[in-house]
RNA sequence: GCCCCCAUCGUCUAGUGGCCCAGGACGUGGCCCUCUCAAGGCCAAAACGAGGAUUCGAAUUCCUCUGGGGGCACCA
């Protein structure tokens, strides 16, 4: 396709905190969207400056959920780039190098205040009502005279010098121009004690060594939105243009997705991460397509989606700013529309894994029959199993009395039994073609309805009540197997005579 | 408390001054199809938060209010 837009040099940076969840899952489409399709490069870089936070494994559980969602990034950690290292916490001095650049442009400055005294001052000022910030106690300091002391190793962070006065304009796009009033603004630290940057440092500088030219993040950095531009703008760096994407709402639409909600989604079957996604049934192309028309969309009416789709349709312009809640309806419903699009090849390769799971021993030849009769019967992939597994049994165990038809007695249901198998039985081969007309005409001279006799045989050959279609299934499971599993519906139905 | 953002059917959304007594989708209800269950088709109910202002004309622009959300750490 043909694109005036110039390439885009995108950023996923999660931290390796914990699972990821289906909020930056979508930041992540959205980044690697704007890469493909611009000709740009999508970079992972692992945003790991708070060693007290990392979780053993998160790092691998982002490379195998991006995998899984089919987003293959240009430079990260794993497979290094131009712009290594892409793990922050191996990018140390690079950002104290920019923290002492800083304090020296008089952008900064030392602050020697014990996490002990800000708490108390934070706690007094919570007292008073006050906005809880610091109070600029060692803004005040002598340049040279901090410097002295950094020199004798005291212990001290970098903080920003926010201008006191005026305002700081922002643009984000797709909110448009964001006005900030500086006297609102706090001096932020930058650098910790411990030599680690900060956030706000560590991504700026990191956005503009890697030449990021689209930040396309969490609205939660909004409220400190006007910091990272100052930084930006203190170096005298270009800024990226910045995207701010609305939280996920929890599917009540009252506040975002907690701890708890996450916990409760899973009892219901559901989940907020996605590592979970895959063994409850859904295919990643169904992740990609819901989670793409949460905060964008293309038209009035198109909604189904594959990745290929949205790399040529997605554009920031359409970006949604509200905060949208999370439907885990809808979720089903793309989920089924993914399925039905898969071939009966695609479908059996897919299914492999559930009924495996299951304790199914099920071979890739008869899935690949099943599939096209069992595709649209099904939200989740892991539904298979159940619906389809008595294609892969010896045999089957009907509750007995499932095999009475609605309206007819044990007798009569015995007699259309008998009579089913009589006409099967002589056919040498059972199709749905050569099947389906004789059984029509047997019910016909039956005198009773196709629900009644069908249902019989439906109970007898799957062993379920609800099944895919009779004679198709028939067909798949075989004329020996399916005239035996009459057969012993027929003695089932005898001994409730 | 302070700062910032947001505001169309229950939910996701289209809509950028007249094409809108507001379109699509999920869900819901009904009908059709039908060997069960689905899928599919058709139909229906369902929204521009409130008040001002601008304009010949406002869902669309501006202001106020209300409501919702996010943030206020040596976390990200």
């Amino acid at each position: 396709m043909t694109n005036r837009l110039s390439p885009a040099r995108v950023r996923f940076a999660p931290s390796p905190t914990g699972s990821i969840h289906l909020g930056s899952a979508r930041t992540a489409l959205f980044n690697y969207l704007l890469a493909r399709q611009t000709g740009g490069q999508f970079i992972l870089r692992i945003e790991d400056t708070d060693r007290k936070r990392l979780v053993e494994g998160a790092e691998q559980e982002i490379y195998e959920g991006l995998h899984w969602m089919g987003l293959q990034w240009d430079e990260g950690p794993d497979i290094g780039g131009p712009c290594e290292p892409y793990r922050q916490s191996e990018r140390k001095e690079i950002y104290q190098e920019y923290g002492r650049k800083l304090v020296e442009m008089g952008a900064g400055y030392y602050c020697f205040c014990t996490a002990d005294r800000l708490a108390k001052v934070r706690e007094e000022q919570q007292r008073r009502k006050e906005s809880p910030h610091y109070d600029g106690t060692c803004r005040l300091l002598d340049p040279d005279e901090a410097a002295k002391r950094v020199a004798t190793g005291e212990k001290h962070v970098i903080r920003f010098k926010m201008p006191r006065e005026g305002t700081t304009t922002v643009t984000d796009h797709l909110r448009g121009d964001i006005i900030f009033e500086n006297k609102h603004l706090d001096d932020y630290i930058l650098m910790k004690s411990d030599g680690f940057a900060l956030y706000h440092l560590a991504a700026s500088i990191d956005d503009h060594l890697m030449g990021i030219t689209h930040v396309i993040r969490g609205s939660e950095w909004l409220p400190t939105f006007s910091l990272h531009a100052l930084i930006h703008r203190a170096f005298g760096w270009q800024e990226p243009t910045w995207c701010h994407l609305s939280v996920f709402l929890k599917p009540s639409g009252k506040g975002k997705m907690s701890k708890r909600d996450a916990v409760e989604l899973r009892n219901d079957g559901n989940s907020f991460f996605l590592k979970d996604l895959e063994s409850l049934g859904y295919l990643p192309n169904a992740v990609v397509n819901w989670v793409a028309l949460m905060g964008w969309s293309f038209d009035d009416h198109s909604e189904f989606f594959t990745l290929p789709d949205l790399v040529e349709k997605f554009s920031i312009d359409k970006l949604n700013p509200a905060p949208a809640a999370i439907n885990f309806t809808k979720f089903d419903h793309f989920n089924g529309l993914h399925i039905r699009s898969l071939s009966a090849d695609e479908l059996a390769s897919r299914l492999v894994p559930y009924f495996e799971r299951a304790g199914i021993q099920a071979d890739r030849e008869t899935l690949v029959k099943i599939a096209p009769i069992i595709r649209e019967r099904m939200v989740t992939l892991d539904e298979a199993p159940e619906l389809a597994g008595f294609f892969f049994k010896a045999e089957v165990t009907p509750e007995p009395t499932d095999l009475i038809a609605k309206g007819l007695t044990a007798t009569q249901s015995a007699e259309a039994a008998r009579k089913s198998y009589e006409v099967l039985a002589t056919l040498p081969e059972i199709t749905a073609e050569n099947a389906e007309p004789p059984m029509r005409a047997l019910v016909e001279t039956l005198g009773w309805s196709l629900g009644q006799v069908f249902g019989i045989l439906r109970v007898a050959v799957t062993g379920q009540k609800v099944s895919p279609p009779l004679f198709e299934s028939m067909a798949i499971i075989g004329r020996d197997k399916v005239l035996a599993r009459i057969q012993t519906a027929i003695d089932l139905l005898e001994k409730m005579v």
